[in-house]
DNA sequence: GTAATATTAGTCATCATATGACTGTCAGTC
DNA sequence: GACTGACAGTCATATGATGACTAATATTAC
């Protein structure tokens, strides 16, 4: 009896409709500028609908942002391999940042420019909350752990390895931010990816 | 408001998935061997779901001698174009028919060797059963249309274009029902192709 | 031959999912 | 500070799906 799978699946697929429409909306017009009505619409699909899906506008976001952050963590973990040095992972995952910067600039818009305030408990799921944490705790100790073993192999000398992790995210943080910026008037012309292996030069060389 | 639309396509897609889970249980088993519950396990859906798209087993089955008879009709209609003389048609919907026989095995099975006795009209809906009729009737018009042709431009002489076309038609139908029953023991070995040409040489020539 | 059993087309009470008019809230306007 | 419009979220209603059940027929057992 397979009806309860297929039903299963059909559930999960217009799930995702839903999140797909959501997707379009929200990256064109932001959180706040788009309406739940607009994204009924064009997902076809009544308002209460989504509510049978998401429990809030908030959630529905928010599990966006959890999208964008596993696509980012996973493009982090994908360009490294095990034989690489922790000098080389270092500089693999700045460029796996760029690629995402460059590639899925609308889910790099929705996780690191817009600042998306605090989503209450009670407005969405606790499963999807943590998700999103859980993959963007993953990013972070991806590197903690690369500085850590860039300590064991004697390439790096540092004392608090979480400070260290933090500054080095900041860092890569701060290009990308300003990057987006580019196109403000008082900033003059630079190239993203330039700035950015400087910056892996500098972060790599203060470790040492 | 595009719900309507969407429930509607959805509505249509679920129609299709059903036939096509009775397509693959009939040409297995046929009408008799297969059973409701079988289609319903097939297709992922509750038996109550196959009524509620279908009126009854019978109109499952129609609706494929339907689909299959529209099929037939369209090969026999597009093998021809209007500068063809009456002859050459005649001929290109024998191959038409040839190719139908040799690409559709399944729907010549159920359309010409089995049986279909008396299909009720109360089992099966008006527009499905008509349906049937007008897509089989296009065929014998079209056959009926091209003898009228021929006759006019005084290719070929004939005085009832409907005996004809009957005429035609049956001997068509008996080289493939023959054809498919080539495998029995007392059956010497022919080649299906061939023996249509031959009969469709003697099926012109006889109308000349 | 017939009683017991099995099979299966078709039904229907119940459940699951989808709908959109409606409510409450809040920001902007007069 | 009353009025208006916009919008998140609700809920009574409608639509669609389910499968245990019934009745009719076929098959087996005696």
């Amino acid at each position: 009896m397979g009806t309860t799978e297929r039903r299963q699946r059909e559930k999960e697929q217009r799930r995702m409709e839903i999140l797909s429409s959501a997707r379009e909306i929200f990256f064109a017009k932001g959180l706040e500028g788009s309406t739940m009505d607009e994204i009924a619409d064009k997902a076809e699909l009544s308002k209460g609908t989504l509510y049978l899906y998401f429990k809030s506008k908030d959630e529905l976001y928010v599990s966006l942002l959890s999208e964008g952050t596993e696509i980012f963590t996973n493009m982090m973990l994908e360009s490294i391999s095990q034989d690489m040095k922790a000098e080389d992972k270092l500089r693999s995952i700045g460029n796996a940042y760029y690629r995402f910067y460059d590639e899925y600039p609308q889910y790099f818009k929705i996780l690191f420019l817009l600042q998306h305030g605090e989503f209450s408990d009670d407005k969405v799921d606790q499963d999807i909350q943590s998700n999103c944490m859980f993959e963007a705790g993953r990013s972070l100790n991806l590197i903690e752990s690369i500085l850590n073993e860039g300590v064991e192999q004697g390439e790096f000398t540092i004392k608090d390895s979480w400070q260290a992790t933090l500054f080095v995210w900041a860092a890569a943080n701060g290009v990308f931010t300003i990057a987006a910026e580019k196109h403000h008037e008082f900033m003059k012309e630079f190239n993203t990816k330039e700035l950015l292996d400087f910056t892996m030069d500098k972060i790599i060389s203060s470790l040492k």
